[in-house]
DNA sequence: CTTATAATGTCAATAAAACTGACATAAACT
DNA sequence: AGTTTATGTCAGTTTTATTGACATTATAAG
């Protein structure tokens, strides 16, 4: 086990078995799966309403980063702001989000959620949670800092920045 | 360290630090920009020609498993088969895919890539694959393995019996 | 102070990818 | 002979995105 030698050249290549073509093409079909397993729950509870994905997005990140201005939104959500402002539009009608002219800036529009929208945005996300913790707790601390590890370095760097900002401040 | 005691319960609750809300909320947005990074690649070679996401999903598992017949990929894609036949149907038309009336069943259609097909397969699985590697490879084995574990443990039970049978056979 | 730039919002037209519902055909099963 | 299954297609609709053009208001720069 120890003695290293005529094994070390097997050992390696064991290492690194799991960087062959087969072992990427599974792991790029457990994305494609588990991306759908991952969005099922909240497009069920959304599918019974007037509202899409589209909507869940805007509101999980609204929520996540109170008076979040519109063209931060853009950025996180990497859509047109003609596509963003559909989405938005409804959301503020329907009285899910308020849109409070900046303080320093008076052009920006600082984004809320009201108490509706933060209601709705807890039962998509208990959803989510929900599986989410599931996955979590059959995995493992171990298999879940490895899941997180992975998922980080396939981050585009483009976008990584944003991400950093925003998964780092935990809110109170 | 070893002294069990006053510290078990300081130490159960490290051990599930990983279940709070608060990294769960993480895991949760870790998949929503990693899975942006996952398709980024295949999505902007697409967007050079007249073709989509829905048609690489298709060439992908058509690719993947050889002479697959309609109903079983409606079954791994999870859409109604006007919204595939769209999409085989230009597929087909364009040379990329072949349809072959089934042998032991003749309402079956095996549907096979021709070389053009598997020549946009292997273009668009190598940029993916370049990502998910470089992603791998920056993460080390360990991360890898707990990465699959949660994936796997995220997927729908409901899918969870097609991908078994498709991961698990590896193609010749 | 005037001009340029930035942040937001909106109108219009279009595209991609899905959906439902209805219907047709051919083959297999009973 | 009648029913079910596998596939394909027509027509209409929905969701989510796109591009392009233009208006409003506010800040920044000269």
């Amino acid at each position: 086990m120890h003695a290293p030698g005529i094994n070390s050249k097997a050992t390696r290549s064991e290492q690194l078995l799991f960087l062959t073509d087969d072992q990427l093409r599974q792991g790029i079909e457990l994305m494609f799966f588990a991306y759908r397993g991952f969005t099922a729950d909240p497009d069920m509870i959304l599918q019974t309403m007037e509202y899409g994905r589209a909507h869940h997005r805007a509101i999980h990140f609204i929520g996540r980063k109170r008076g979040l201005t519109v063209n931060e939104l853009l950025g996180i959500l990497g859509v047109t702001k003609q596509s963003l402002n559909r989405v938005l539009r409804q959301l503020i009608d329907d009285g899910l989000v308020e849109n409070r002219v900046g303080l320093r800036d008076r052009r920006q529009r600082n984004l809320f959620l009201t108490e509706a929208g933060e209601s709705l945005e807890r039962k998509l996300s208990d959803a989510q949670r929900q599986r989410m913790r599931a996955a979590y707790a059959k995995a493992g601390p171990e298999a879940v800092a490895g899941f997180r590890t992975v998922l980080e370095q396939m981050i585009a760097p483009d976008i990584a920045r944003i991400v950093q900002s925003l998964l780092m401040d935990a809110e109170p």
